[in-house]
DNA sequence: TTGAAAGCGGTACCAC
DNA sequence: GTGGTACCGCTTTCAA
């Protein structure tokens, strides 16, 4: 019985060792050609005849083989892997980036290794693990990034892109929605239909998308002549909530809200509607992003949207090289692209 | 001019191949100590002495040097990521779900590779790239898994886990909420609250999920003599909302709605009102899940909570070994946890 | 077109 | 405790 314990005991430790994977070595001696030959039918542009492909093609299914990304990765020095660093995933607009993002990746065989960021700021040590991984290429999501970390990325010539953040540095490539117009075009529209006393509540501070929103928001109303309220609602449905509150009860109340992101929108909406207002009658509300949720009927959120595949596309072209071949190495790139306003039902046509 | 075009092109090409990254050999040979005491240095467990060790880690530090985690695992034939297959990212359930696993995953040194199934069964050959990348576990979730699949993994001895998911595949690990003892609860509440024409909301058909919801709810119907009514939703928002719309439209319509997710009963909120009933007086909706939305006040939704930070924790335990440092080779486990009742403002005490 | 062999950057076993 | 060395599994010259 003791006996049986410790063969069984070696036997399990042992295993993960022992059990050897299937290697293109082994494909090889089953065929009787040499590796190489095995390696060059699973390596793209190098040159095989056709009837010993289709030889190794069936050997390596019949014996299961699969090259070994790892071995294949440390010989040529690049991977197929995208780092990616993702925040805040309580608000949808995230997960939604995160889901197509690894869906186009994918179809161009990269595959996502993911940082979810705990802190607003990363834990350095955390991105830096994806040098370790030899990545092809990081994609920053709603996170700061120190520009020292980022210049260890430049030092092995690994691209990053921000998305959605605009960093002031210098090395990212940066891809965004065009906030400043949407703040405006918001602005615009607000006043169009009649309404006068505007607030906006940022999301948190000092972070580009809030800034370039109100930035915009603001053009808008100085050139009709308009007063800006603000409040902030730190990204947040309770912050938003919070600072709907706070400006619906003071003295003289805004007749249209115009928040920096969706959830902080809806929070918006529920306040109001806690305190017995009706939107869009009492008072208009607009969000930005356009998540899934802002189409259901209890909200039936105007808002912006986002051009998320475009925004996707881009970024996907500034990691790997574009269409034309070139690389993504030379210059670094800002690429502000333009949403759409989507009409729903919290807004309403005044007078 | 054209001299330097060609020039700078070189270099731009060339860049990726002729810059190398710095390795363990630049560090020993700028110490004048071997490649492998360099190596021990960053290998648990091996003995190097105290004031050489510093010496290494001094140098490192100063040339930027990081072990590159694809020769090691190459070496090793292990890695330290896990992957993941995660479904429907429109139930914020399971973003949810991926941060906290990927959080605690990185507490421990391991890192997530994502794969999102976009139909409902995966495609065999986008899990089957773990493989490649020698993983150290997969974890599925919200998402079918073929036997056949399952069965490579377990060719090569890597774990997987169903989570949320009961699959049948005698192979997998399981960890789930305990759904039947959940839908149980659920039916001896709404019954004690004075319900007595009682809905089920089902999921997506033949989800295991689903199912034993049903099953718990069903038991404690019939244990008190009750008829249970069923539509499904396809554990969507719209699905949900559909389904209420179809119920509450029935001659004899149900006082209180169970529903296998909850953003299926967040869109039964929505239709219930939209059809100028109010929840709870004029009907009861309790979820499942505990999604962050479901205590937003525009819903305040009663549901079940999954005992997620548990699940995750086990799940971990099951992929990586337990505390015990037992091997998790040699059987498989199915781990039911049990989840809690979360009382809100969807449900009415009738009479 | 094919095979032999030199790496890629580590780990781990072996002497010393 | 330290250095030498044989791998890990693949890609990629270079010759044949």
């Amino acid at each position: 019985m003791l006996r049986y314990d410790i063969i069984k005991k070696n036997q399990r430790s042992g295993a993960e060792n022992l059990e050897r994977n299937v290697t293109a070595f082994d494909v090889a001696k089953h065929l009787g050609v040499s590796q190489s030959t095995v390696s060059r039918v699973f390596t793209a542009g190098a040159s095989v005849s056709e009837t010993t492909r289709k030889r190794v093609l069936a050997a390596a299914k019949e014996l299961g083989y699969r090259p070994n990304a790892l071995a294949r990765s440390l010989s040529t020095k690049r991977t197929n892997i995208i780092g990616l660093v993702m925040g805040d995933t309580k608000n949808p607009f995230y997960p939604a980036v995160l889901s197509k993002f690894s869906g186009e990746l994918r179809k161009r065989g990269f595959h996502v290794l993911l940082v979810n960021a705990q802190s607003d700021t990363i834990q350095s040590e955390e991105v830096l693990q994806f040098l370790e991984y030899n990545v092809a290429g990081v994609v920053v999501t709603d996170a700061l990034l120190s520009s020292s970390i980022a210049a260890h990325f430049m030092d092995n010539h690994i691209p990053i892109v921000l998305f959605n953040r605009h960093n002031q540095i210098p090395m990212c490539h940066t891809v965004c929605c065009d906030n400043m117009h949407g703040g405006f075009e918001i602005g615009e529209y607000l006043i169009a239909k009649g309404h006068r006393r505007l607030a906006f509540i940022a999301g948190s501070p000092n972070t580009s998308t809030s800034l370039e929103r109100e930035t915009g928001f603001r053009e808008a109303l100085v050139k009709h002549g308009y007063h800006l309220i603000t409040d902030c609602g730190h990204y947040s449905y309770e912050g938003g909530s919070e600072a709907a509150v706070r400006l619906l009860k003071s003295v003289d109340p805004p007749d249209a809200i115009f928040c920096a992101n969706d959830i902080m929108a809806l929070g918006v909406i529920d306040a109001a509607k806690q305190m017995g207002l009706r939107v869009p009658y009492d008072v208009s509300v607009v969000g930005f992003d356009d998540i899934d949720l802002a189409a259901w009927s209890a909200y039936s959120l105007t808002t912006w949207q986002q051009p998320v595949n475009e925004m996707i596309a881009y970024t996907i072209d500034l990691l790997l090289g574009d269409s034309n071949g070139n690389s993504n190495q030379c210059e670094t790139e800002c690429k502000w692209i333009k949403g759409l306003l989507v009409e729903r039902g919290s807004v309403r046509q005044k007078h």
